[in-house]
DNA sequence: TCGAAGTTCGAACCGACGTTCGGTAGAGTG
DNA sequence: CACTCTACCGAACGTCGGTTCGAACTTCGA
């Protein structure tokens, strides 16, 4: 059965840390080789744990991958929407910075990005991944909704601005020649002409 | 071991429409549940046959997914070239005619590219599909001269450009409101400012 | 109509993989 | 030290799914 978290508030510490550790790695692995393709074993294997310590965090593979999106989108999602409410009036601007948060969140977290891709079919069908899939909308809404506010409505460049954005992933590398602010910037400078 | 086409003629018309079949059956479902959550079973019930079936017309399941891709990347690379050749000299004319072919196929075989995206792993690693990724990046080199010769050079209008026009076999709906063309004209016009 | 080639069937095989479980060692607590 | 909660191990289990195979049935050409 499921993972059990210990109680000594002491421990639950080391027990979180490891946790997360695991989902990081999990991210990689299965980034790199696909979910199905990764093997519980594998997945040991890259953190040095047997096969059945993993269920000491986790008391399932799929709840890995519930792990990854949720680690993905809540963080995004909850800037996203500081921001919007912080940032003053000048429409074009709330929309680049907005852009600049969401592209860095992308390129620091490529695996879970693109393990995030991969699955989309799992994501996007099934009552479990119900939570996941309303914090995408959620953001893509946001989304709309400055973009709109900048003068760049209707479903294109939204859908145009997601495609952009969400392949990213594929392509960005850390010493590479653009800086994720700089990839944000280009961005926006397309969409808003 | 492997299919085994018939030797004689007027047999071979009526086999290799039915691998067509297969192939067109296979990526629907691989779109929908994923490539390993599709069991061979689901194939053969959705095209009508007993599993066993399947292997007089293809090996393995993994050549499934080889002649998804390939049906994908060829014929598009083909036409894209020939395009190349025939149209005149404007080059924002050239790049909005090459733009319309690649939105109309991507749009033509959704289930196609989504496998193919979904893939991405299989794909970008491996010996075994080398071909189509020369198939991908050679089509990804003509895209890049084209934007050039029209004004909008540099990595990053190539890398948006692609994560626009990929990104439209997740939202494309041959009933929604933008029609292929209209799509691609939108692409174009973000591009070229 | 006869033989060969082609097509389909579905039960059986077999390896792989997610998960379980009983046990062991370690860390915290008194 | 003794007692408990925590962390981990790794062999064993059970299932699932890709693939095989030999037999039946159909289609074709002469």
């Amino acid at each position: 059965m499921p993972a059990s978290p210990p109680t000594r508030p002491a421990l639950r510490e080391r027990y979180d840390r490891r946790q997360d550790e695991l989902v990081a790695a999990a991210a990689r692995e299965f980034a790199g080789r696909g979910y199905d393709q990764t093997t519980m074993a594998q997945l040991a294997e890259a953190t040095g744990m047997a096969t059945g310590a993993l269920y000491h965090y986790f008391g399932a593979k799929e709840q890995l991958l519930r792990a990854i999106c949720d680690q993905l989108m809540e963080p995004l999602l909850s800037r996203a929407r500081q921001l919007c409410d912080e940032v003053g009036a000048d429409p074009a601007l709330r929309l680049r910075e907005l852009v600049r948060l969401w592209v860095a969140h992308v390129c620091a977290h490529r695996d879970h990005m693109l393990v995030f891709q991969q699955e989309r079919h799992q994501i996007e069908s099934g009552e479990r991944w119900r939570g996941v899939r309303a914090s995408r909308k959620q953001f893509e809404r946001l989304v709309g909704a400055e973009l709109e506010a900048a003068g760049a409505g209707g479903p294109l460049p939204l859908l145009a601005l997601l495609g952009m954005v969400n392949h990213t992933a594929q392509w960005y590398r850390p010493r590479g020649a653009l800086s994720p602010e700089q990839i944000a910037d280009g961005y926006v400078t397309l969409v808003l002409g």
